[in-house]
DNA sequence: CAGCTATTTTAACATTATTTTGAAAGAAAG
DNA sequence: CTTTCTTTCAAAATAATGTTAAAATAGCTG
């Protein structure tokens, strides 16, 4: 039996989730505003946190860094239309996953239960390694660190989130549609070369030659991928 | 093949959503009003619902609210004022996304592309083994990847395509006309001939010996399949 | 809050792979 | 033996990706 602490200042939205949470098994805490949701987390033994980001008193990204300090439950941000998601995207925050209004219950159920089963496998106490690494390319998730061959090299969040992505399932085919959607959390229209221009960057970073790339392959009319054995 | 209920007062926008949608390959449902719209929830199997807020007889925001207690289809609610924005963000209501009037034929595809992606992939949970094989020829559809006698092979996307259909169906017979329309997902008209060509192409691939293929045989008037037992 | 810097997006263009076309040659059927 | 359907080939058209630079944006720093 799960945990769960909802913070938004939007009651409607708080008992919407709550609805969503406890028809599935989850017993749940509230709060109305960063605050609450510190004191709440004190006082309840609290496996997972959702957090809206605008809320009065205090804010749910300098919540989410209080709570940071003392404990690392996993967070997800709820968000209004991308609005704040590059700083999300920067995850300096140490939010673990963000979720934007509208929502969709199944999406926040399979979010929720997903931040749950990698928290637990890990034991809750440390974050694990979180190392994930494909031939010389190794990432390490939790120092937001990228090495290639031993030589650390510097990326923007986009670029981490698309090279993230890629290497969490290395060999399988990514078409810059579902790239944008899942780095940008928003639906694609007219924006691949958005990600190609990106790609082009991560190559120029982790390539030695990126007009031959070892690495980050482009698979013909169908998307990219990291190789797998490399 | 997903079929999509269009819901608005205006007939016009509806025939104008009908005839992006269809030219998309998706199926449609129209209904007039929200009372409408229910009804025809009920009696068709409905992937996603683009429903307008204004309506006369039950508005978009209670009929979605209504069509939320039996199922969580995906709802994209057309909105006219960006006013009522606060409201759907809000998402008491339940949709997961809105677009608002006057609207890009292109980002209502692309909104309808991502719901259903979202919902597909959240709701179908089991990706099954992604792994289609005829004898010597395997194909791995997360991977995009084939090989022939565990020797990696590159294919264009139609190539590719092709080849998915026919290992989908071992043995059974697809004509031209079959081929061009499952794959182009467009009527085939005097096409014929471009699918015999990539059929060419695909055999060179995949044949040792392309004038006497041992797997993707022809029959004779009627077309091609790929050989069952290989 | 003004100016600076790094990042992201847009746009135009180049390059390359793929797809289509059309015509001609080759098999199969009647 | 003629007709019809299929295969082959290579050139032309199309579409996807790659590249570059400049414009817009966001984040910092003093």
């Amino acid at each position: 039996m799960y945990t769960i602490l909802i913070c938004d200042d939007d009651r409607d939205i708080v008992s919407a989730l709550d609805i969503y949470l406890t028809s599935e098994g989850y017993q749940t805490v509230k709060a109305y505003d960063g605050r609450e949701a510190i004191r709440a987390a004190e006082t309840h033994e609290v496996h997972l946190i959702l957090m809206d980001i605008m809320m009065p008193e205090l804010d749910g990204i300098r919540a989410t860094a209080r709570l940071r300090e003392g404990s690392n439950v996993p967070i997800i941000l709820l968000t209004a239309k991308s609005e704040d998601t590059d700083k999300i995207l920067g995850l300096n925050i140490g939010a673990d996953d963000y979720i934007t209004k509208p929502f969709n219950p199944l999406e926040v159920i399979a979010r929720v239960k997903s931040q749950l089963r990698r928290y637990t496998a890990l034991g809750g106490a440390e974050k694990g390694p979180g190392l994930i690494t494909a031939g010389p390319i190794a990432m390490d998730d939790g120092a937001k660190v990228v090495t290639v061959d031993g030589e650390p090299i510097s990326l923007t969040p986009i670029e981490y989130n698309i090279l993230k992505l890629l290497l969490s399932h290395p060999g399988q085919v990514f078409s810059s549609t579902q790239i944008y959607e899942q780095v940008w959390n928003d639906p694609a229209y007219g924006s691949e070369n958005t990600v190609a221009v990106h790609i082009r960057h991560l190559r120029e970073k982790i390539e030695i030659n990126p007009a031959e790339p070892r690495y980050l392959k482009v698979v013909w009319g169908l998307g990219y991928k990291i190789e797998k054995g490399a």
